[in-house]
DNA sequence: ATGATTTGTGCCTGATTGTACAAAACATCC
DNA sequence: GGATGTTTTGTACAATCAGGCACAAATCAT
């Protein structure tokens, strides 16, 4: 075990690991090897195992892992043996959709607070979720010691409305805008920019 | 000018550069330094300087880049100096959210056709567009020579779908269900999985 | 006992990033 | 107008990082 620092690319390859075991549980598959699970997601058998085997040993030698505790381990590892209470900020269209998405439940998740500042939609209910104003959100943020955000606000409100969710204590934020946030250090930030997606795949047409 | 092989990892980068270099020009401003580039987007100042000189020598020594230029030429080589159609294949929550998002037309797409199997939704406009049967999809992918599709239907029938659109002669596909497609390798994928992306921050949690 | 699998890892190669500097462009000063 | 200083690019070189290969050791089936 070689817990001292792992790289993020490796990281970022154990949810998709994860999400491929769960997808084989949901068949009834409690075994798998590196290989089978490299040709069902494009990786490496190598890099799989070499990837794994930074958090422990976790296969066995001519029978490879069992897919229950791997998962565990890997749930433990990404720190998804929990369910993380999740807010959405700005409830477009896009806010919409997330609010209403059911897929978080089994994977480490809940959205727990809706957030909007107009007054239009201050108040309505989504997903049994009442719709609260932004005004109150760092107060809330706080007193719930909410860690994760997911923002979806137009790019010119973001930068500010980031820097409120930083300052409440917010360490993680999934970002939709279209724009680079700046957070301190401590704080992790994801983007997801389907035109940014889209041009990184028109190159090669 | 080295166009032989550019590395996946600096395509990447180039439309974060675009969407950077167009906010800047939103803002009125015509001439920049990877310095100001990088510090805005997080990324090293050489990184920006070495990734762009692949493709030719479109900075000034002294100067910088001239923003308009720079704009162009990374359009040109990311071919979004025109407009491709997009199709939106499940209408769902999220296949709605995209198909009424404005934020394409001046990043190189246009949504053209949406598409789902539901009787329900099927001749149901949105945003203008009339959602089409499923069964119409392979034929008008065909005749309007489509290569992009954004898919956002359930993980049950996101591969199934995935292999009419390749068979229809799709290239690009930015895929929303939260497992991997498998596709032939001159087919593109990319993934959007908020769930994925969360995992990926809690481990710093 | 033999053969087939499969892990974990040492080693190597190639890819990626960072450092540093010559050359160019421009501004300013006298 | 020329000299000097500042800024900034593009790139050579160095250092680090990531990925692939191959194999000993372990497991299991026959």
């Amino acid at each position: 075990m070689n817990s001292e620092k792992i790289p993020d690319i490796i990281i970022g390859r154990l949810p998709i690991y994860l999400r491929a075991l769960q997808r084989l549980t949901d068949r009834g598959i409690h075994n798998t090897s590196s290989q089978e699970l490299g040709e069902m997601i494009g990786i490496s058998a190598a890099q799989i195992r070499k990837d794994i085997s930074q958090f422990g040993e976790f296969g066995k030698q001519g029978t490879g892992y069992s897919i229950p505790f791997l998962i565990e381990r890997l749930q433990g590892i990404l720190k998804v043996d929990r369910v993380w209470d999740v807010i959405v900020v700005g409830m477009g269209d896009i806010g919409h959709a997330i609010a209403g998405y059911n897929g978080f439940v089994n994977r480490g998740f809940k959205v727990t607070m809706l957030f909007d500042n107009s007054p239009d939609k201050i108040g309505q209910k989504v997903n049994e979720l009442e719709i609260y104003s932004m005004d109150s959100m760092g107060e809330r943020v706080r007193q719930e010691k909410v860690k994760i955000a997911m923002l979806t606000v137009p790019a010119s409100a973001a930068q500010e409305v980031a820097n409120q969710l930083v300052k409440a204590g917010v360490k993680a934020i999934l970002n939709y805008a279209p724009l680079h946030l700046s957070v301190p250090k401590d704080v992790r930030v994801q983007h997801i920019d389907p035109a940014t997606h889209l041009q990184r795949m028109t190159y090669y047409l």
